[in-house]
DNA sequence: CTGAAAGCGCTTACAG
DNA sequence: CTGAAAGCGCTTACAG
């Protein structure tokens, strides 16, 4: 086990100061004039005794530590998990690590998974925040640390976000499901007050109302993201026995492959008895016996824009304002929901 | 935007010395002999500011950051995502915070992930290794950083392993299809020298020995890592048209669901035709018409594994011995191997 | 019971 | 062209 080498090994062997050895190694030789034989001297020694900055030590001098902190509901959901790799390889670009947290949408715990990220001076926060946790991200803020929602946002311009056009997103899905004329259509969401998911209910009831078709509450679905399996089924089994609904529409992945489980095992065809059409993407969607149409997020865009504010926000401070990117929504259309399809 | 407070703050307000409060908020005051009225008063103070601290600076000093590197092929790949969330979860419990990197198998990259990862002073890395990396497994070693080896390992006993029966696990797979009368199967692997897929590779001989079904190469499809939905497309249909197989193992997910499209696409009957078997869990395997047999291996099994292995070293760093720890393969059986089964 | 001081490994304004 | 010194925020052996 070697002991690490530091600049003031360099500086011993070569027999100059430690100040000299880190002008040189960080390319500022020629701020501090230093001479061309001198440097390279330095520059053999450091390549031979194969030379490794602490980067701790420089992140306690600067304060920095080319860290991203990325936040998400839980990272082994694969929407989650695919935003991470993007932002794991653009913030590679940038010379940034990431360092990640899952909240289970527990606003206890994503600030516990706040505090820690901080104390560890992280440089900027990525965060598909959990409901009702404003406060949390004011207060970062505040403290003058560069948030970026991603997924999830608030109401008022308070932060960075990229987010889906959610509004819109569930407005095409209903519209596409009436299109196949489907009148009884149940919106599957989640029981929160998160502002997306909100907006996705907004959608459906705009679309619905555009389209003539009464609002019933009994067709409006909130499901506990603590226990998806166990409420979907059953829920849904009080509208199917007897039939009183003629599709379905998923506020999420999760939401999706639940109610296709469900269907599934009672046997209710698809599209035929009942149309389906969920948001984000899932391999499971591609393999149900009725390819399932859905709503379509670049995952891609979004973590590559989310990246890119945090960079700008930490080059540049002090910006007056803040930005939203809106992601624009894709319906891929496919057989699940009742119309005439190449799938 | 507030500075942040540091020792030397609560020090001066409470009107004592630097070390005084870094002994009482690190509960040293009994070695300190600190009184209880003074302590009590920093801790008063402490509160009141807000005293949060920098764990960088404690780094610095101690050698010791807390945090766990993990590195896998792609963090997007659900069996990595959730290994991910095992170990977030395991490591939260002892205090320890996960930074991620992607290495898509590929050794040049693993390398400049570890470099990043050790120059942040990472105490210890959890390593699903890239094949042919043995070398810098060793040089970390060396340089007297625990690593752990989960899911990829190599010959010799020279780091602590989580590893499963892969062996056993691919006999059990053939012993199943020979058990329904498939004479003619077909092993999809990559085209790695991965001991991992070397074993599988050996399981699957050794049952079709055991059977006394001859081995026939053309029947041991490789696939590269790069490239695999249309090599496995590709592959296969070489293997179907005509109808020279009467089953596939796939020895990963991604290989399980790249077989699964093309079967899919080209309407072959599953089982009827061909049986299928795969490793590792996918959604994609209950939602296929055909729900698939699978090889389980338990994940919250082997991230725990791993971050204990990873918190024991970490604590005794001189242990003689070299811990490998083997999770027993677990065979789901249902339709997709065609048998007899109630799924 | 408490403080002054050294040191972790680095950067950088200052002096010469 | 080069070095001595202060400082980032913390810990801890030592002295009193």
């Amino acid at each position: 086990v070697d002991k690490k080498v530091a600049l003031k090994d360099i500086a011993q062997k070569v027999g100059v100061s430690v100040a000299l050895v880190s002008y040189v190694l960080n390319g500022k030789e020629k701020i501090a004039r230093i001479s061309q034989e001198m440097a390279e001297k330095i520059r053999a020694v450091a390549a031979e005794l194969n030379y490794q900055p602490n980067l701790i030590a420089k992140s306690l001098k600067s304060g920095r530590t080319n860290t991203i902190g990325l936040i998400v509901a839980d990272i082994s959901n694969p929407f989650f998990s695919s935003i991470a790799r993007i932002v794991e390889d653009e913030a590679r670009k940038y010379g940034y690590v990431v360092i990640f947290g899952s909240s289970d949408e527990n606003a206890d715990k994503q600030q516990s998974v706040i505090d820690v990220f901080e104390n560890r001076l992280v440089d900027a926060f990525i965060i598909a925040a959990a409901s009702g946790t404003e406060k949390q991200i004011t207060a970062l803020k505040n403290r003058g640390v560069p948030v970026i929602l991603i997924d999830r946002y608030f109401s008022g311009d308070f932060t960075d976000s990229v987010r889906l056009d959610d509004t819109l997103a569930a407005e095409q899905a209903v519209n596409q499901l009436v299109l196949n004329n489907r009148k009884k259509i149940a919106l599957v969401t989640y029981n929160t007050k998160a502002l997306h998911m909100q907006h996705r209910e907004e959608g459906y009831k705009n679309a619905l109302k555009k389209n003539n078709i009464p609002f019933k509450n009994s067709l409006l679905i909130k499901i506990n993201y603590q226990n998806i399996e166990a409420e979907v089924a059953e829920k849904i089994a009080k509208l199917i026995d007897p039939l009183q609904v003629d599709a379905f529409l998923c506020a999420t992945n999760s939401l999706g492959v639940a109610v296709l489980r469900t269907v599934y095992r009672r046997n209710i065809q698809v599209p035929g008895e009942i149309a389906l059409i969920s948001f984000d993407k899932s391999d499971v969607f591609d393999f149900f016996y009725s390819p399932v149409t859905y709503v379509s997020q670049s995952i891609e865009e979004m973590g590559k824009a989310a990246v890119t504010l945090a960079v700008q926000k930490l080059k540049d401070p002090t910006p007056e304002r803040n930005s939203t990117i809106i992601i624009q929504p894709m319906l891929v259309i496919r057989k699940s929901c009742g119309g005439k399809t190449s799938d």
